[in-house]
RNA sequence: CGGGGCGUGGCGCAGUCCGGUAGCGCACUGCACUGGGGGUGCAGAGGUCACAGGUUCAAAUCCUGUCGCCCCGACCA
């Protein structure tokens, strides 16, 4: 490609509302035009990296055995009824009505239709397993969406699916995928690590992310300093302090005056937080749920959402909580009745809590729970933190900031069950379809290999997913003598297989040079009447500050020896 | 959804408080010079000042409403 005739202008300064280091260099360098609030096109060099992106992507997954298929973007709502995530999915799901007044949806993703596509096509344990995937606009109304690529509305996702006929077939499956997911990020010059995750919306037990550790990412990562544990903030756990349990005390209450947290509390009887039971309200569908934890710790929604079944707790509004009879300040599980009670297990590694008191201006001591108050429910809903143990007991836990570009689930049954994709055994028996989902956000990829990829003067592409290979800049051009030469030159790399973005501008060699760094292209070769004095044409890395000057009929060798 | 900020040529901004013929830098066009890190000079072109309504002799500027975009939070495969 000549520089002359590409479409689209790189950038000195970038829009004022770009913000992350991906926004910007993305935009500066002309790969991505925003349109909307989350929503881009690409630009012949945003195109040209995404389409190798998506390449590499392909290779690893036919070459785990993926078949390629491709489904719709728009689909009925009643398959989404089918799978129960109609209303659940709400809002990132956007739905319309068509001419004739079906609701239809656009598809966030795709575990619906690849399900439908299997309950047709499977009815024996013959035609069992298989994996397939596609590369496909997917459309999601966040709430927020941020960061350029990073979080976008609709944005292009390698979705896969695998289907066993039983959990070491499904578990077989899954490592294919993390196999091939570990070379794809490899690939694409990412150190992408597997973390723990909450599988959220998608539904199923275990779940991995992959996550480039960035301090602009958008999420928390937690992992210990002595062992390789790593999980998501939201699914991350931790080995709680235990204290000896004494004997239980009597209950008795006391006057507290002005004190509403448990900071104070701690403070004013002068123990640790630990020795006090927190108790925190959420709104439930619609209905007040209290939950109890130890002081010492914080309340983790995610963990909380999954011990409520899937149902999304918010915290309740002061009205709510004074609707509910409950004294914001001085509120404890203790005499709760008809509310349902959510407990973390911390509470079991102590006793004789102080605790609210339900009455304005009073708290109680030597409160334990089972004697004094009840759970329905008893778990792990406790956050994690910087600091605490790693729950295989090796090392402690820092925090580190992550762009999640990949995730990976065992599903098992949840969707085949709903939506009844069975196949006969050898038995004769009808079982359940054993799912998968394997998802990777091509641009989002993209935005984190810049966001790893960089320097002062733009990006540092690898060159696996850089739009260009080799960047031919000529100057002097106006000499025919270098004209003809930075020709024949820019002929023998095409010729030689390479990408080669030729800068055949009228442009000072500054401008060049400087549209040379910010597109990140691996290998620049400059030829001018400088250079052809000094012997030849100049080869130089991205990444190194200065090149070599080699004799023309070397530059092939060079560029080789540069990128292979 | 809560909080904050911003909408003025393709990009970055000034002008708005205090109403009076819309300006600067980059980019763009032509010519000349220059020729290894966004070069210089001369001459140009391009703007419904987000939109709607109102106040006024007069609105980018004041008032009301709407829309859009960004950031923080909530939320989020």
């Amino acid at each position: 490609m000549r520089s002359s005739q590409l479409f689209g202008k790189t950038l000195r300064q970038a829009p004022a509302d770009a913000e992350n280091i991906s926004h910007k260099l993305l935009t500066r360098a002309g790969f991505i035009q925003q349109i909307a609030s989350g929503i881009f096109s690409l630009q012949p060099l945003g195109n040209r990296s995404i389409t190798k992106i998506r390449n590499i992507i392909r290779e690893e997954m036919d070459r785990a055995g993926g078949q390629e298929i491709s489904m719709p973007v728009v689909q009925p709502r009643s398959l989404w009824e089918e799978s129960g995530r109609a209303d659940v999915m709400l809002p990132p799901l956007t739905t319309f009505e068509d001419r004739r007044e079906r609701d239809m949806v656009i598809a966030p993703t795709h575990e619906e239709t690849t399900t439908v596509m299997a309950r047709a096509g499977v009815t024996s344990y013959r035609d069992l397993p298989f994996t397939i995937y596609q590369i496909q606009t997917k459309f999601r109304d966040e709430t927020r969406p941020r960061g350029g690529l990073i979080r976008a509305r609709e944005f292009e996702m390698k979705d896969a699916y695998s289907f066993d006929a039983n959990e070491e077939g499904m578990d077989k499956s899954f490592q294919a995928m993390v196999a091939a997911y570990k070379r794809i990020f490899k690939r694409c010059g990412l150190e992408a690590i597997m973390v723990e995750a909450d599988s959220g919306g998608i539904g199923g037990k275990d779940s991995n992310e992959f996550v480039l550790l960035t301090e602009s990412g958008e999420d928390t990562i937690l992992v210990s300093t002595e062992s390789d544990y790593a999980a998501n903030v939201e699914k991350a756990e931790f080995i709680k302090k235990e204290f000896p349990k004494g004997e239980l005390g009597e209950v008795e209450e006391f006057a507290t005056p002005g004190i509403k947290t448990i900071d104070e509390l701690a403070k004013a009887e002068g123990v640790s937080k630990s020795k006090t039971a927190k108790a925190v309200f959420y709104t439930v569908d619609g209905e007040v749920v209290v939950v109890t934890i130890r002081g010492d710790y914080d309340v983790n929604e995610t963990k909380l959402r999954n011990l409520l079944d899937g149902s999304e707790p918010r915290l309740s509004t002061p009205e709510e909580v004074e609707a509910a009879g409950l004294v914001s300040g001085s509120a404890s599980a203790v005499g709760m009745e008809g509310m349902r009670s959510v407990v973390d297990d911390s509470i079991t590694m102590g006793s004789n809590y102080l605790a609210g008191a339900n009455k304005e201006g009073f708290h109680l001591r030597n409160v334990n729970l089972e004697r004094d108050f009840k759970a329905d429910i008893l778990g792990d809903i406790a956050e994690a933190k910087k600091g605490y143990l790693s729950p295989d007991g090796k090392g402690k836990l820092i925090a580190k900031r992550g762009i999640e570009v990949g995730h990976v689930f065992k599903l098992g049954n949840v969707y085949s069950s709903k939506m009844g994709a069975d196949y006969t055994d050898e038995d004769g028996g009808q079982n359940e379809i054993l799912m998968g989902c394997y998802g990777i956000g091509v641009g989002r990829l993209l935005a984190a290999a810049v966001e790893s990829n960089h320097d002062d003067f733009g990006m540092v592409l690898p060159q696996s997913i850089a739009p260009y290979e080799v960047y031919l800049a000529g100057l002097n051009l106006n000499d025919p003598d270098i004209a003809g030469k930075a020709e024949q030159l820019y002929q023998q790399l095409l010729d030689a297989g390479y990408d080669v973005l030729y800068d055949d501008r009228e442009a000072p060699p500054g401008v060049k040079f400087k549209d040379a760094d910010l597109l990140g292209i691996p290998a620049r070769i400059v030829i001018s009447s400088r250079s052809l004095d000094g012997g030849g044409v100049e080869v130089k890395a991205r990444t190194e500050k200065n090149g070599e000057i080699v004799a023309e009929s070397d530059t092939l060798d060079a560029v080789k020896k540069l990128l292979g």
